[in-house]
DNA sequence: TGTGCCGGGAA
DNA sequence: TTCCCGGCACA
């Protein structure tokens, strides 16, 4: 019931004077927008920051990025607990929350600051982005994929949705079935049955045969790329 | 020849 | 439901 608080990303590593381990390439991200949640930063509002694991049925939550990483590696993907050489692939499966603690007794007044459509950083799917940082390394893409399931719904029930969970949102050929329609004729009237396919690069061409893993569950099944959309 | 993914199908 | 793959249209 934490309402006032932010997700983002998190950024290379280790925000906090913990015990860090060393990336390898990737540095930062996303940082333009980062510094634009610093609204507010006037050191009156005390956020704490959790960092909330985002494997389908765990949401484990903990306070530092260092053991959420190494949560993630040991107990999601099977790997050695102290394997220094982590591609990052962790980062994919949580996320830093800035649990704004005084917001909890402020209830709404002060809810929804920023705008409350598409706050998400757009450097996701980023054959559209401005050439920065990523390295030649793998390409972790950023969560949060601004949930089309619902535009036009009620504020607050947008969970964080990563790639899990291939869920086809999509879902239009049943809306109103008419009743005075006893014969329903085939239907087959689209004139564009073929899309051209974009040859945007997706998961399998991006991460590769090697990296499955990484792949999105839609790639992974054979399914339309949810990651990387057209 | 490799990639994206629809349409199945197994568990 | 989750997960996998045959096979085909593209590139
Ligand atoms: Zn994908």
């Amino acid at each position: 019931m934490i309402m006032g608080m932010r997700l983002r990303l998190e950024i290379g590593n280790s925000e906090h004077g913990d015990e860090e381990e060393d990336e390898v390439g990737m540095g930062m991200r996303l940082e333009m927008w980062q510094v634009m949640d610093m609204r507010v930063g006037t050191g009156i509002n005390s956020t704490k920051v959790m960092f909330k694991c985002l494997w389908k049925s765990c949401g484990k939550v903990l306070s530092s990025s260092s053991g959420m990483q190494k949560h993630i590696r040991t107990v999601h993907l099977g790997r050695k607990a102290d394997l220094e050489q982590s591609d990052g692939e962790e980062d994919f499966y949580y996320t830093e929350l800035d649990v704004d603690v005084d917001a909890l007794t402020d209830g709404l007044s002060s809810l929804t600051p920023v705008s409350p459509t598409s706050s998400v950083p757009p450097a996701f799917p980023g054959p559209e982005a401005p050439t920065l940082l990523l390295p030649p390394a793998l390409p972790i893409p950023d969560l949060a994929l601004a949930s089309p399931c619902s535009p036009p719904g009620p504020p607050g029930r947008c969970h964080v949705h990563t790639d899990h969970a291939y869920q086809d949102c999509r879902t239009p050929p049943r809306p109103p079935l008419s009743p005075s329609s006893p014969t329903p004729p085939p239907p087959k009237p689209p004139a564009v049955p073929r899309r051209p396919r974009g040859d945007a690069k997706k998961c399998r061409k991006v991460y590769g045969m090697e990296h499955r893993e990484m792949w999105c569950t839609a790639c992974r099944w054979k399914k339309a790329c949810q990651r990387f959309l057209d």
